[in-house]
DNA sequence: TAGTGGTCTAGACCACTGG
DNA sequence: CAGTGGTCTAGACCACTAT
């Protein structure tokens, strides 16, 4: 009654985005149940599901089937830093592997794919290779922390770089990772270029990802650049947005 | 039918989903009326509203009230360089009108507030400064293109340094604008550190940003460090993110 | 005005969780 | 088992957009 003509959904949603702001819903605690809301409002229980649901969308709620919806609570944010490529990190762990273990998180890495496959167009735009012919080898990981999926993240070298090294087995790539075997090939990587978008996941992400509602992806199109500021390798991360965040530091001029 | 238990709702918004992405339905093309696809399935309306609803949740599509439900139609991309900070832009458009420039789309800049605030805690952490008092000089701005609005963007910069300057006006700053002014006082910037997240809007930046659902925010918590490493100025931009893109350029060591 | 989505009711039954 | 959310029905009326 507080607010003329507003829907009941969103009176019954603002009021309780109120107490999760103030505290007295703390993260991780239990909402009262739908039909509970629906009787303290005399509203249809209708009406109490689409006041969650809209708290839901907002990032605020996840709704558990059969146990109860529940004020979502944070978890720690892995930081993918702009100097993941720093050769100060060669010869020790991954990069994804040092920042869980900062976060006090077990990190395991699960090959998804590694064959030679047709790039998707924006990639085979960026390394410069045809998007019609099976131009590219293909090399996609499954990064999980606790045994929770968080990154998807594909990477595309053109054939003719990758084709007879060890790149194309689906066994360990060697020492120093992929960039070892590439410089072996000539590719110094020199610079890099990042462009970072933000979406929600499509069916399949949401599926590989574990993706609650209300909760978006961040894209990354990774290009690495050798001497010759020549494109050798390009990669799709896909980061579940509610656990990762980009870092990035730069010198002016 | 074809799949067993699979819920009426999921398998509309299936097939429709199926439509959008093989082009039968377009971008911008306007999707059978709820009441249509309901008679069609032989499903109550609100049952197809429901599909309906799982598209906008995906972005696929957005509900016009009074006028029908469309496949979300494609928008140009602001992409925020890495490089918006350089001296080699100084003296010319700012970073933003010269990206509307190139999109060819009209840019508009509104001034939303210019006042001694208390920072939130993470700007002062980053700026190393007391989050319990007035603190610091803070600059929101609200940036549109073709008058629709795109990002909101708020800088802090520590009291002890702002007081006293143009930064303070709410007027033009001059020439080279804040970093100008900046680097009268000492300041130049160096290096910069920029966090990127990726989230839902709040219900503020969801009116503020004209947000419809199923879109994600990023939001940049950027630092500036002038030649003694000193932190001299943090901002918040929160972009919408099916309209921004930033783009981080860097070399290797 | 007719046609669209926005919201709501008062039920019903199913599916999942936990003791 | 009881309690939770997941989904659905068959309506109803309101609010907005177009003509």
């Amino acid at each position: 009654m507080s607010t003329q003509g507003e829907p009941a959904s969103r009176k019954v949603a603002r009021e309780l985005r109120l107490k999760i702001e103030n505290g007295s819903l703390p993260p991780g605690s239990q909402l009262p149940s739908e039909r509970t809301i629906a009787s303290q409002y005399e509203i249809a229980r209708t009406t109490a599901t689409e006041a969650i649901r809209l708290l839901e969308q907002e990032g605020l709620v996840v709704r558990m089937h059969g146990k109860g919806n529940f004020v979502r609570s944070e978890k720690p944010l892995i930081r993918l830093g702009g100097d993941r490529y720093s050769k100060k990190f060669r010869g020790g762990p991954t990069p994804f592997r040092r920042e869980c273990e900062k976060a006090g998180l077990t990190p395991r890495i699960e090959v998804l794919a590694v064959d030679r496959a047709q790039p998707p167009e924006d990639i085979a735009a960026l390394l410069r290779v045809d998007s019609g012919s099976k131009s590219t080898l293909r090399r996609s990981n499954h990064y999980f922390a606790n045994d929770e999926p968080l990154q998807v993240v594909t990477t595309y070298i053109p054939w003719v770089i990758a084709e007879g090294t060890a790149l194309t087995q689906r066994k360990q790539v060697g020492k120093d990772g992929i960039y070892g075997r590439l410089e072996e090939r000539g590719h110094l990587m020199m610079t890099i270029s990042e462009e970072v978008t933000s979406r929600m996941p499509d069916v399949i992400e949401k599926e590989l990802l574990q993706i609650p509602a209300g909760t978006p992806v961040l894209e990354v199109l990774h290009t690495s650049f050798d001497q010759d500021k020549v494109p050798f390798e390009a990669t799709r991360f896909v980061l579940r947005g509610d656990r990762n965040g980009l870092l990035y530091q730069l010198s002016v001029d």
